[in-house]
RNA sequence: GGAGAGGUGGCCGAGUGGUUGAAGGCGGCGGCCUCGAAAGCCGUUGUAUCGCUUGCGGUACCGGGGGUUCGAAUCCCCCCCUCUCCGCCA
């Protein structure tokens, strides 16, 4: 959620963030009902200020024995006065914040300024694609030839977009998993959280993720919880309506779950092998930093999911979203894209993003260090998405044989296991 | 799932309709005392928002949301959470 203060005070600001993003909200409509509300709410105070005074004199009556019919009498009527302003406040202040909370966050100057993908920014590379003296099979082929993915049987339990790792692959998907999460956790700093993976509708909230992203997440039937879509939504609500001590910041945590998304709108991309699925495993980097740290805190975080990739030796390339292509609560993103052979590009694997105070109002997270509480920042990336690492190794590291060497990190969560053979 | 007990300020804990933003204690901050510290004593101590602006004033906030009333921490209704016992389960 933005500032309602800059709608009032920096309306031309907000005007240029929402063009860069290509969005049409009409701000003049939002800044009319702001003005209506706060002057509603000032005709209400003076009206509470009456009754409080008055409701003093009333004590005093009774304290000396006198009659207050009178003066209740006449306070009667105020009160349902105020009781009629309290409702149209009330009315207002829902449509305020609908209208508020539906307005995306406001790109940072470094953004590259572009109507879509075609605007992003390259920042750097690392290694170049492998050479193969063989045409490579993806993933798909890969796993099924291996017996360690089973998109047939998924389909049978659950339908379409859902896989069924076995043996090796099963294996696999938890060793990256680990590493993940041990190199975070030993060499990077943060501290490691395993969260719920159902939340409550104001969890999903506070994270930016409701009312605008109501379609794109699973909820439970008749209850108000839904499947994290990411461990971004409890990792942002961990602090939720809490006043931090700015002496503990930047707070670095590193959580794994399972990720649940309906991928309403992409029908028809990716839907073979298990690149874009409505269940995938990932393990999140979160920062809640101040104002001031925030843009490095964020470079930090992105070189952290970089750094499995390194050691895994996959190939990757960093972007810049540009404002036309950023998500809606992110003022910075760097994508990571991972160069996957099967697939013949660069496929993102990780979103690292700068969230500034936008979360933070939402779901009411500061920090005190002089007088005043103010916002934190707070910052999440992937590091990485599990699945798709997952695929990246295989699709890299396969031979001409169809086997997959083991990368030498994972070997000892593999129980020492160097390549992946075909189970016969 | 059944029965009961609770949720008050940073913490503990009073308070069952009227100067209660809330006694008292702890903690924190400032001061006195001291060579210094402890103890003791005195004072102070929340957040948000609006308006004039070094300060002051208005309003709201006692788990959340509705309601009754001139007036609600206090009464009524709904929800959430915690604890104890029973049941069930991993």
């Amino acid at each position: 959620m933005i500032d309602a203060k800059l709608l009032r005070d920096n309306i031309d600001v907000l005007r240029t963030a929402l063009e860069n993003r290509r969005s049409s909200i009409n701000l003049e409509a939002i800044l009319a009902l702001d003005a209506s509300r706060r002057q509603l709410l000032y005709d209400l105070e003076q009206l509470r200020a009456e009754q409080n005074r008055a409701s003093e004199e009333i004590v005093k009556l009774k304290r000396a024995k006198q009659d207050a019919a009178e003066a209740i009498a006449a306070m009667k009527k105020v009160s349902d006065t105020a009781k009629e302003l309290e409702e149209r406040v009330r009315d207002f202040d829902t449509q305020l914040r609908d209208q508020l909370l539906i307005i995306p966050n406001i790109p940072h100057e470094s953004v590259p300024v572009g109507p879509d993908a075609g605007s992003n920014r390259l920042e750097r590379k690392w290694e170049e694609p492998p050479h193969f003296d063989f045409a490579p099979r993806d993933h798909i082929e890969l796993g099924e030839k291996l017996g360690i993915l089973d998109f047939e049987s998924a389909a049978k339990i659950s339908g379409a977009r859902f896989t069924v790792l076995k043996g090796a692959g099963a294996r696999l998907e938890r060793a990256l998993t680990n590493f993940m999460l041990d190199v975070h956790t030993r060499e990077h700093g943060y501290t490691e959280i395993l969260p719920p993976f159902l939340v409550l509708g104001s969890s999903m909230e506070g994270a930016g993720q409701l009312p605008k992203f109501a379609d794109e997440a699973f909820s439970v039937k008749g209850r108000d919880l839904w499947l994290v879509p990411t461990a971004e939504v409890p990792l942002t609500n961990l602090h939720r309506d809490e006043i931090l001590d700015a002496e503990l910041l930047p707070l670095k945590y590193v959580a794994y779950t399972p990720c649940f998304r309906s991928e309403a709108g992409s029908y028809g991309k990716d839907t073979r092998g298990m690149l874009r699925q409505h269940q995938f495993d990932k393990v999140e980097l979160y920062k809640f930093t101040t104002a001031e740290t925030s843009c490095d805190e964020h470079d930090a975080l992105t070189q952290n999911a970089e750094v499995i990739l390194q050691r895994l030796g996959l190939a990757y390339q960093v972007i810049t979203l540009s404002t036309g292509d950023m998500g809606f609560g992110a003022a910075k993103t760097y994508d990571i894209e991972v160069w996957l052979p099967g697939q013949d590009c660069y496929r993102e694997i990780s979103s690292c993003s700068n969230c500034t105070d936008f979360q933070a109002r939402r779901a009411n997270i500061r920090c005190r260090r002089e007088k005043k509480p103010e916002f934190v920042h707070t910052l999440n990336g992937s590091g990485l998405a599990v699945g798709r690492t997952l695929i990246a190794v295989i699709e890299n590291y396969q031979q001409a044989d169809g086997s997959v060497i083991v990368p030498e990190v994972l070997r000892p969560y593999m129980n020492g296991m160097e390549r992946i053979e075909p189970v016969a």
